[in-house]
DNA sequence: ATGGCGTATCGTACAATGTACGAAATAGAC
DNA sequence: GTCTATTTCGTACATTGTACGATACGCCAT
C-alpha cells in the first residue's frame, strides 16, 4: 500500500551492544589527555554542561557541543562513543560538586542533621542542573564522583542501627524524594516561563477553566485540597515545603524504628 | 563555513503557544465521536497504549500509531493536536485503571492501610506501563481520570489531622517514592534484557570490573553497602523491599506527627 | 439524482537529530 | 623526507514530529 520501501525493518528492539566495560572505562579514565587538536574530554563535558545548564537539555545536541568547542561534529566521537556516554559523564561530573569532601555530611552532627544536609545539597544540585531529572538513563551511572557521593552520604547513617540494605533504601528514599520535588518545581517554573506569566498568574488563568470542568460535587476533597495547594503556590514557598514535610516524616519514621530496636 | 542555509535560527527557546485550554478541552472532551473514517480519539489512544506497553516508549511514533489504526500519519493530527497531547491522553487514560471506584482506597481500613493500598496499586500501575516514568511532561496532566485518582487517594487521609497542604505533600511523597522505586526497577530490568542476562548475572559480570576500579580503601562504606545490596538483588526481591521500607518509615513518621498533635 | 461546499484525509516536504562511512590531514618514527 | 597510524570531519542516511496543500468524500439543498 504505502510506497515507502523500508530498507530494513526492526520488529525487535535491537541496539548496538553498548559495551558496559567501555562506558565504565570512559567514566573512570583520564579526561585531560588532549587530542591532536588540543581538545580534551573534560573540555567537551564542560561545554556540554554549559549548554545544558543555560539552554536546557533539549538544546544539547552533538552539533551544538561541537560548535562550542570549535571542532567538527564527528570529532566528538573520537573522544566519546556516543551521546549517552556524554550525558553519563555530565552527570558524574556534577556529582563531584555536591560536597566539599567525603566527610562533609558526617560533620553536620547526628544522622538527622546529616540527612537534612544531604537533602539540601541535592536540592541545590537539582536547582543548578535542571536537566538532571530530565535525562532518563535507565542504568545508574557508577562513575567515580557518583561513588564518592554515595560514600559521603552513607557514612553518617552507618552504625546507627540500620542494616546495610536499609541504609541504601533510606538514602534512596531521601534522594528520590528530593528528585521528585525538584521535578515538580521545574515543572512549575517551565510552565510559568512558557506562558510568560508567574506561577500565580498561571493558576489564576487556569482556575476558571478548571472550575467549569472540575465538579466540586464529584471531587470534593480534590477540589478543596487543590485550592489550598494553589493558594500556597501563590504564596510562593511550596515545593520546598513539600520537600521538607516528606523529609521530616521520613526521618521521624526512621527514629521510631531505631527507638523500637534499642528500647 | 557550513553550507547549510538555515532558514530560521532559534537563539531562544520558542515553542508554539501550546494552548493549555485546547489541551484541557481535549482531555475532558468526548473521545468516542468518530470521524469520517470511523476513527476515534479513543481508538488512537488505545493503539498508542498498545505500542507503548509492548514495545516501549521509544517505539511510539506518530507513524507507528497511524499504521496501527490504518490511516495516514497526518490523519492523526485532525484528532489530536500533537504527540504531547497524545501522551497526555495516554497518561490520563491509564490513571482511570488504578482503582475500581473513587472510594476503594478508603475502604481498605485506616489511613495506613489505605496508603499501603495506594502504594501497591501505583506500583502495579508502573509495572504495567513502564513508559509512565519515562515520559517527561513537565506540567501535570489534570485530566478527568487523574483528578478522580487524586480524589480517591486524598479521601482516606482527609480528616486524620493533617492540613490540606500536608495531605497533598504526604500523597506526593508516597507517589514520588513509588515512582522512584519503579524507575530503579525498570532500570534493572532494562539492563538485564539489554545484556540478555539476568540481574544476577549482570552483577556478576560487572563485579570484577567494579572491584578493580572501586577502591575499598577510598570507599569503605560504599563498597560494603553496595556489596550487600548486590547480594540482595541476587536474592531477587530488592526494589520492592526498598519501596516497602521507605513507605513504612514515612507512615511511621506521619503517625508520630499525629500522635504529637493529639497527645 | 445532482451539484456544491466544508471538512476529513493524507502524500509530500522540511528541519532536526544521532551517527556510520570513508576520505583527508597530520603527528611521530625512522 | 617518507611511511604509517591515528585524528579530524564533510557527507550521507535513517528517523523523528509536523506544516502545507491537494484531494476526496459525506451531507444538504435542490
Amino acid at each position: 500500500m504505502s510506497k515507502t520501501a523500508a530498507p530494513a525493518l526492526k520488529t525487535q528492539a535491537e541496539k548496538p551492544p553498548a559495551d558496559p566495560a567501555r562506558s565504565l572505562g570512559l567514566l573512570w579514565g583520564s579526561h585531560r589527555r588532549p587530542g591532536r587538536s588540543g581538545l580534551t574530554i573534560r573540555a567537551i563535558v564542560d561545554a556540554a554542561l554549559q549548554v545544558a545548564d543555560t539552554e536546557g537539555l533539549d538544546a544539547l545536541s552533538m552539533r551544538r557541543v561541537a560548535d562550542a568547542v570549535k571542532v567538527g561534529t564527528m570529532t566528538l566521537y573520537s573522544y566519546v562513543p556516543g551521546k549517552d556516554d556524554l550525558t553519563d559523564l555530565m552527570a558524574d561530573t556534577v556529582m563531584g560538586t555536591v560536597y566539599a569532601d567525603v566527610d562533609e555530611p558526617r560533620r553536620q552532627g547526628d544522622w538527622r542533621a546529616a540527612l537534612r544536609f544531604v537533602a539540601e545539597k541535592n536540592w541545590a544540585l537539582h536547582l543548578a542542573h535542571p536537566w538532571l531529572c530530565q535525562l532518563n538513563r535507565p542504568r545508574p551511572v557508577l562513575g567515580p564522583h557518583f561513588i564518592l557521593k554515595y560514600e559521603a552520604e552513607l557514612r553518617p547513617i552507618d552504625g546507627i542501627g540500620l542494616r546495610d540494605v536499609e541504609m541504601d533504601a533510606l538514602l534512596s528514599a531521601v534522594l528520590t524524594h528530593v528528585g521528585g520535588a525538584a521535578r515538580v518545581y521545574h515543572g512549575l517554573r517551565a510552565e510559568a516561563q512558557a506562558s510568560a506569566q508567574t506561577d500565580q498568574e498561571w493558576w489564576l488563568t487556569q482556575a476558571p477553566t478548571l472550575d467549569r470542568l472540575l465538579d466540586v460535587r464529584r471531587f470534593p476533597t480534590a477540589a478543596r485540597v487543590g485550592q489550598s495547594v494553589g493558594d500556597e503556590v501563590q504564596a510562593a514557598a511550596d515545593p520546598e515545603h513539600t520537600l521538607r514535610f516528606g523529609l521530616e516524616r521520613l526521618l521521624d519514621g526512621v527514629e521510631a524504628l531505631l527507638a523500637g530496636r534499642t528500647g
